[in-house]
DNA sequence: GAAAAGTATAACATTGTATTATGAAGTGGT
DNA sequence: ACCACTTCATAATACAATGTTATACTTTTC
């Protein structure tokens, strides 16, 4: 005795509407064909479904018992139909992001909160941690998508890379505010904060200093551009960073273009092999999106689709 | 979006088997057929439901997300179709039952517990009243099933009538115990216990012995059957019954067939509009045939199927 | 690299689910 | 009690879903 879905969601809707005919009209088919799933299901299960009452049909004595459990199970079909479009709709599912620290507490928490906005269902775990460790978790597919730096490439992982511009950072009211763009002549005299010496960051803003045939200053040793940025705001020193960690220090900092252009190589990565769960790749191209502003060349994003 | 049954149920089987074959062959039909499945259902929900993993399949991210549900919602179903069957073989269900006090405590819980010892689904509402109330009752449809004496007949319900046997019963070791049969005659100097003189009984208890010649004795008059038993049992007097309530004091008296025939007329109360229930029918049935071995005519029992 | 296993596609048969047409049965008003 | 009206069931039939076998393609496995 194996139920079909139809006989079940007629009968149903007899139960509710009392007459074959408006049971129809509410399934939207014709009245014969819900006379026939319901005659079809009063056969197979032995007992008559419903008996007249003056005109409406009332379920009899066994198939009230049944209609409890029907409409339990058709209301869970319900629900597993609402899940599938969320799934389709990518309005629903897991996410599982790794990222350097400064991302976690920067940039990152508006993206999500506007990536999530329209997507109630969507839940994400969100991973701070060094790069290294960020690779480890890719590769071993603990992660959906990792965020990183200093990035080059491994077989198990696919990425995409975007070069965030530099900006020149100043304490607000310091003289050098006037210019419209900073290059390495005017900072000589500065006390400059930097990010450490055996970074490819350093290694490329100390090569423009030399191009420009000046001496680069040096102050502060940082990590973290962040760190950088905190100092600037202080009222001492100056630096150049990315115009992504600068754009959250935007009201306590001046910010100017630095020439000559460099910029700071961020890797988004996810598993080459293994599952691509379409809302992870929906946040990859959200997320480069979001960087548009800050690249070297905002027409020219990298397409997160052969991901 | 609607999804198809068969898609779910490829789905899961695929999902735990981890080949689409052996899916196959678990829900009985061929492999193309679940291919199609789960490629109809993955092209409705919109992304990929599997990904291969050297050989195996395993269930997407977004599937997994998908699966639980759908687990869910079929074991609900399979759940419903138990229920279906158990209600197609009467053995689930509910059962309102109306009768007389006397059937309350005597007869009906052996019955009872026949009939539902093979219905492990069904439960049972047993209420004992007076004659009126159950009429009362079954008119108006609060119970399936009356049990009651004394019944003249009524438009609303339908009903089958049984003829029980009365018996004389006596205290043990009374000297009329020796007789095979007990007549009117035998009982002119017995102390009488009968039942009220405005009863149906009564009249035709003394018409007996009117028509015997003979005075009937009287000297306790009862309500019930059983008190009657109760007080023979206690070793005074004599009384003529019904032999169903005789039955249940086998142990403490003696039970003689008395002559002329006296019937104690039951009836068995439906209502004659409304639903059928089935289980109900099945315990009539059960019912009557109990009481073959107490009416008076055992191979003439009255069928229950058209009521 | 070849054999084996697993899977997808195509062509076709069967069954389920819908349709319209139509007659039977029940409801309600004069 | 009759008649108009609504409602329901059945028949003939169209179409979609679901199954089959045959076969080619891909991936494992040795």
């Amino acid at each position: 005795m194996k139920f079909k879905l139809r006989q079940l969601e007629a009968f149903q809707a007899v139960a509710e509407a009392g007459h074959v005919t408006r049971a129809a009209k509410r399934m939207g088919i014709s009245q014969p064909a819900v006379s026939r799933l319901i005659s079809d299901f009063s056969r197979s299960v032995g007992f008559e479904l419903f008996e007249r009452r003056g005109g409406v049909l009332v379920p009899s004595s066994e198939s009230r018992y049944l209609l409890g459990e029907v409409n339990r199970v058709l209301e869970g079909l319900r629900h597993l139909e609402d899940l599938g479009r969320d799934l389709t709709e990518r309005t629903a599912g897991h996410l599982r992001i790794a990222c350097l620290p400064g991302f976690a507490t920067s940039h990152l928490p508006g993206v999500l909160s506007r990536f999530l906005h329209d997507r109630p269902g969507v839940t994400v775990t969100l991973e701070p941690d060094r790069p290294e460790r960020i690779l480890e978790w890719i590769v071993g597919e603990q992660f959906d998508c990792g965020i990183t730096d200093g990035f080059a490439g491994h077989p198990a992982t696919n990425s995409v890379d975007l070069e965030v511009r530099s900006v020149c950072i100043l304490p607000k009211g310091h003289p050098l505010a006037r210019r419209e763009t900073i290059v390495p002549e005017d900072l000589t005299h500065e006390k400059l904060i930097h990010t450490r010496r055996d970074s490819r960051f350093f290694r490329r803003l100390s090569k423009a200093f030399a191009d420009h045939a000046v001496d680069m200053p040096s102050w502060i040793e940082v990590r973290q551009f962040t760190a950088a940025c905190t100092i600037v705001a202080e009222g001492a020193g100056a630096s150049v960073v990315s115009a992504l960690d600068a754009e959250q220090f935007r009201d306590r900092l001046v910010i100017r273009p630095f020439l000559p252009e460099i910029v700071h190589r961020i890797s988004i990565l996810r598993p080459a092999t293994g599952a691509r769960p379409l809302i992870a790749l929906d946040f990859i191209d959200a997320f480069v999106q979001s960087l548009a502003p800050f690249v070297r060349d905002p027409d020219d994003l990298p397409a997160v689709s052969g991901l």
